[in-house]
DNA sequence: ATACTGCGTTCTACATATTGGAATAATAAG
DNA sequence: CTTATTATTCCAATATGTAGAACGCAGTAT
């Protein structure tokens, strides 16, 4: 493995969280270099375009590289694809149905799923549709989407009932929204099918904005609340690793970076 | 400078451009490296997250870090700040006043201005805000946009004269909005105020939006056909050099890397 | 079957590019 | 003015990246 790259990432990486002017001697401290070191690593990055200095302050700061590249690079990624080892990762842990979601206008549309080995009442398939106001993962993108009552009428019209479980209130739909988004994950009691519970959580890309929804089915049967539980569990810990690896920040990234050890010894 | 980390950010760059899974020998051949050197930067990279390796296929792509860093850095660029140079450039160059708006709904907004040395009958102001419709900045970031004339309608109301010889129909607009669009700039012929004509031209950033606009205001009496060509060429200069700093995809960036040239010889 | 071709990966001896410290320049603070 | 802090330049010493050879594994032609 190449250390001068490595490090040179490091301190890259680090300037881009930053978001403001650094200092060469910051550098130095926080990776536990040599100034000399972390100047010309600095202005190697200088030469190469990733980063600017400020001919005044002779501060660095990472450049709009970053931006131009992440930005060509976030088309070339294919949602699906990307996320599909997570969803197999929660679908074998939690023996149950896992799909993964987005919204478009009204409704959701499932972009994959993973079945349950155990029998399930509910059928969803690839390219499927389903109104997002009454399944677990249309509410969790819209709890996400923070829309108001004016919103959502403009949205949905009527909330049509298809089980008596159906929320058909906004006010009602509202409520639940800001609930589902103050914990992080939504719920299905029955709501679209009767039988059928479910569980959703949303997935964030590296800007913040909720891209798409992970979504578990489960028989009303084994929906007992302690069962549910370790379900969610399971299911917001799946939903957080997506958005990790859509670049969402997640709270270890951007904790305090490891010195980086250089092995030379001089006499 | 450390060759070793230019070589891999030059990898990472050429990587992140192909939008597409990349397999080693490619690098190696393109970048002139032997195979080991290219395999070995390739896996320190995904080392450090910065690419990914497909198990399967054994190739590599950027990883989504890039996005995810980008994302940040965009937010922490302040649009005045960074432009600044380029509009100074321009108002040296052309001796006119120049000026950087956003467009706010109907209206644009003046972000910074250079006035000229010669005097000028129109004074705009930084926060000051201008009809879009007849203010060449505005027309330029509207062209951009590409509005429908239902939007224009919805945007605008009325069309409200200013002078005489500001536009009024919504179908003229259309039709000025689509003529600027293709040649890439937008003028004003003493549409907002009597005496005074305009240039402008859109910004763009590293996703392709329009996010703002380089303008020129220019007393009538200095606007004679000759004079305004060599005005509109220094202004699309200016604006295509502002877009490239936002990290707008230039040309010159997706054409064929050099060779990494290593003074390495073994015996 | 067998040899051949192309590629990813591993291994190794060696030349040199990277390193840390010292020296110098530039700037701010007292 | 002196003192303190930091950016930058310089240089000898050596740890590290380099190129090439070798290996393993596919396909594919013979």
């Amino acid at each position: 493995m190449d250390s001068t790259l490595a490090k040179g990432l490091a301190i890259l990486n680090w300037l881009a969280r930053q978001q403001r002017d650094c200092r060469v001697v910051e550098v130095a401290q926080t990776f536990g270099l040599a100034r000399s070191n972390a100047h010309r690593t600095l202005q190697t990055l200088v030469e190469c375009g990733w980063a600017v200095q400020n001919a005044d302050s002779r501060t660095y700061r990472a450049s709009l590289r970053l931006f131009e590249l992440g930005a060509l690079v976030e088309g070339s990624f294919d949602l699906k694809t990307v996320l599909r080892p997570h969803l197999a990762a929660l679908a074998s842990a939690s023996g149950e149905a896992i799909h993964l979601t987005v919204i478009e206008g009204a409704e959701i549309v499932y972009l994959d799923k993973f079945d349950s080995p155990l029998p399930v009442a509910a059928y969803s398939r690839i390219g499927g549709r389903a109104p997002a106001y009454c399944v677990a993962s249309g509410k969790a993108l819209l709890a996400a989407l923070k829309p108001d009552v004016d919103a959502l009428r403009a949205l949905f019209g009527v909330l049509q009932p298809h089980t008596p479980n159906t929320i058909t209130d906004f006010d009602a739909l509202q409520a639940e929204l800001a609930r589902s988004r103050a914990r992080g994950w939504a719920e299905n009691r029955e709501e679209w099918r009767l039988g059928v519970c479910g569980l959703g959580a949303p997935v964030f890309n590296a800007r913040g904005e909720p891209v798409a929804a992970v979504g578990m089915s489960v028989p009303s049967i084994r929906f007992a609340r302690t069962q549910a539980r370790a379900l969610t569990k399971q299911l917001i810990t799946c939903a957080r690793d997506a958005s990790q690896t859509l670049g969402y920040p997640s709270e270890g990234e951007t904790t305090s970076p490891r010195l980086i050890t250089t092995n030379r010894r001089h006499p």
